[in-house]
This record gives C-alpha cells, structure tokens and sequence, in this order.
DNA sequence: CGAGCCAAGTTGTCAAGACAACTTATCAAA
DNA sequence: TTTGATAAGTTGTCTTGACAACTTGGCTCG
C-alpha cells in the first residue's frame, strides 16, 4: 500500500487528496461507492482524522466525492463542466441532453500549430505581440458547425509546436505538460458574420449569421494565456454551458 | 458585542461566518482591510481556533475573505459574478469594462408579474403548467439592447404578484423574500429572429438576427425554478459574463 | 541615513479526543 | 410478514494544544 511522505515539503491532507483522486481514476473505487471510513483512512495512514477531512474537502471542492453523514463518503460522477480550452466538453453534453437525435456525429479537424505575431486587434490579448496560433473546425454529421481559433501564450506554452494534439484535448495538455489549469474565464458573446473563408469552411452563405463567442482564459500567474474566437453555427448546433456551482456546502 | 449562541442548533461557525459577513456588508470591514486575528477571534467569542477557521474558510469560498499567511484575513472586494437572475451583472460588468464609452445609460422597464398557463413549449420548463411571468426591457442609450422574459415556480415563490419589484433586483428579492439563493444555472446561446411583437420592442427589424439565451436557473432543492428568456441585440451590447473560479484555492 | 537582522504576530499544518446527529442493518415483537 | 426498537457505524461539530512557515515592522549596527 502506499504510504504518505512525512518529511514531504507537500502538506500530508494535499498527499492523501492526491493518492485518493488516483485511486478514483484508476477505477479501484468506482463512482457511486464508497471509499473506506474516516477512521479508518486515519488508521491506516497513520494520521489524524482532521487531516483525512482535510483531504476529502478538497476533493468535495473539486466535485469528486460526495458526504453523506451518517453513511458515509462517496465517489460522484464528475459533473459535466464547461472544458474552458476548448467547446468539446460543451458539444458533449450537448450530445448526452440530447435535444433531438444523439446519434450525432462530431468530428474534429486541428490545424498544425504555428507561431504567429498577432495582427492588431482590441480584442484580442496577445495583439501586436507573437503567440502560438491553430484552428479547429468541427463537424456535427458532417456538416460543419464550429470554427475555433486559438492564441497562446508563447512564454506560458514553450515547445507547443513540438507537441502532438492527436487524441488528446487541449486542457489535458496544457495540465499533464504545462502543470496549468485553467481557473477563470471571461467570455463574451454577439451575433456576426463570418469573413469569406470562415463562411467556406462553415459551409454557410457569407451573409449568414452565426454566434461569435470571445474567450479569454486565465491560469494561476498568468492573466489571458489563452484566447479563443469561435464561431457557432448555431442551427447546427446550440452552444450550451452550466453555470455556477454552490460556493457553500 | 454580539455574541455566539452554544445552545443554538446553527454550528457555531455558521453563526460566526454569517457575522463576520454581516459586519463586511455594514462596512465595519471595509475592503482590502483585516479582519481579527485567528486566535483573537477565537478569544472573542470564547471558541477554538479550528472553528474560526472553519467560518472563515466559508467566506473564503464565497469570495469575501483572503488569507495572507503571516499577514493576516482580509476582506476582498466582491468579484463581479454572473447575477443568474438577471443581466443586470452583465450589463454592468460591460459598463465597468467599458470597451467603447462608459457613459452609457441603462433603463430598465419592467412588466408587472402576471400568473399564467404556459403554452407548451419543450425547451420551457414550466410546459403546460402555470407560472408567475413577467418581461422586462433594457435601453441602452436610449436604444433597446435586451428583451428578457422570466418565469418563476409558484410553489417557491409564493405571493410574487404583491410584492414590490421596483429598485430592487431579482435576486435580492428571492434572497430576501424566498431565502433563496440561485446554485446553478444551464444556459444556450444560438442566433434567433424575433418575432413581430419581440421586433419592435427592440426596434429591429423583422428579420434582424439577434442573439437568444435561454436559461434554466436552479436553486437548492428546486430545480429549474426559474427560466429566463433573453433576446440581445449585440450590435448595442455585448453578452459577457465570467466563468469558473478556482475549485482549489 | 541605510541595510540587514531579529522578534512578534499571523496563518498553515497536524494531533488526539470527545460528543452529537444521522443512517443503516439487524433483530425482536406484534 | 410487517413494524418498530436497537445498536453499530459514519459524518458533523468543536476543543485544546503544538510547531512550522511566512510577513511585517522595528531595532541595531555599520
């Protein structure tokens, strides 16, 4: 079994947290069970029982575990969440609430990453400086419905042209590699209509509009590291997100 | 001084979180300054540090309180959050950041609360059933930016229709009123064409594309209590709003 | 006057224990 | 069989105590 480091600069309750939430992914305990009892995750660690509360409050914060009092503690089915790095997470759950028919297809074509210096433009954070740059266009049914472009913060994101996007979203890259994780996001949204190219690769006529939303994503330390346009052909496809989450509880 | 009461069945650090909260909003502690020590609070009310600690903790993941370790808790100025009940926020957030001129005016007309049958209608959670309603339009410089339509649950909002609506938001009322506090909401964003009577609220038109946000707003132990739907014209506004919050911290 | 050290104060982490409130399963009685 | 009481187990709350890590301001020394 392991066991947590004493001597670690990294505090005990952030260690187990850790080894927990490993666990949970491994599968070793499924959602819906129920993971050993406060006392004895003390005993077995050797620890006190506030240190192992300490623990599992952080993974009732981060949406992984559940208390029931007098039962016990739970592993919950992570909620769906808004993935901020990219619009797959929302075309998601859009498939899973699955207004209509949810035999949809989506595919994703990602456009090689580039290093670009950013032409002016008020809106966009990394204007008149050089940032990484890509495009995805996705296809629900083959149709195209979403055109995303993408910013990044060269200092933030060093070496992302050597990286392989294959099979893997942007937000796992970003934490498995970068060790970031996206804490907020501002984003705004307008009715507009898309240039000539965007119009070909949505396959809409250019007078036709779509939603245009502006993200700009923000990491611990690092304001507008990322930026996102993305245009919605929304009879294709509604944009759709949750919003809140108790700050209590 | 106010003091804690031991025989309460409230835990007292909900007791001294919703105190210390009380005195933030008084403006006893004002933004950006320390509140007591720890152990000073602890002393204050005769309690032990890991409780003040816990009432702190829960300010701290409502956003009022910040700790700097070997400084001191600090009172931090409220973040401007998404107002689910309104776009109040919105509007207002847009104002403060001002892309374009801050001398912009909102109006708000409001629609008196009617008691209705809803038509049916499968995005609408109310479908079939009677429900408080109630619209409200926005100007902005005098031009009409928003077009919002609400619905609320009856049965949570008892009494709707004699309460005063005026130069008091949504929100405050439910908090007020209801005890009711929005926890979460699902929203979509596509691009709609108003009908006739939506066209010359807002003053477009026909077959003006505007940008149509539906939202279901859900509060503890009442889901989809309220449902709001929003026509923007975002050649006069734009939609933004924040997302996210770090779960850690 | 300036720079660096030092001490006091503050939050971060952790322990061990206690009782309360609640859930669940078991067992007994009707 | 059904119902109710009971007991065991679990989380909720709270106390006291301790040491570590860090910030800040004042003091001393140059």
């Amino acid at each position: 079994m392991a066991a947590l480091n004493t001597q670690s600069p990294v505090p005990l309750y952030h260690q187990l947290a850790e080894l927990l939430q490993g666990r949970i992914r491994a599968g070793e305990y499924p959602a819906g069970t129920r993971i050993p009892s406060e006392p004895e995750l003390a005993r077995t660690f050797g620890i006190g029982r506030p240190t192992v509360r300490q623990a599992t409050d952080l993974l009732i914060r981060r949406r992984c575990l559940e208390r029931r009092r007098g039962s016990g503690t739970f592993v919950i089915e992570p909620p769906e969440q808004v993935d901020l790095l990219s619009l797959a997470g929302t075309l998601a759950s859009f498939e899973k609430t699955g207004r209509g028919d949810r035999s949809r297809v989506v595919h994703t074509i990602v456009q090689r990453v580039r290093r670009i210096r950013v032409p002016t433009d008020i809106e966009n954070p990394f204007s008149g400086r050089t940032a990484w740059t890509l495009a995805r266009l996705s296809r629900v049914d083959g149709t195209p419905a979403l055109l995303e472009s993408l910013w990044l913060d060269p200092e933030h994101f060093p070496g992302l042209d050597r990286m392989s996007l294959a099979g893997r979203s942007l937000s796992q890259l970003a934490h498995e590699h970068y060790h970031l994780t996206a804490e907020t996001a501002d984003q705004d949204f307008r009715v507009a209509v898309p240039d000539e190219a965007q119009a070909e690769l949505l396959e809409v006529e250019p007078d036709h509009p779509v939603l245009l939303v502006k993200r700009r994503i923000h990491f611990p330390h690092a304001r507008d590291a990322v930026f996102a346009e993305m245009l919605c052909r929304t009879d294709r496809l509604v944009f759709s997100q949750t919003l809140g989450g108790s700050l209590d509880a």
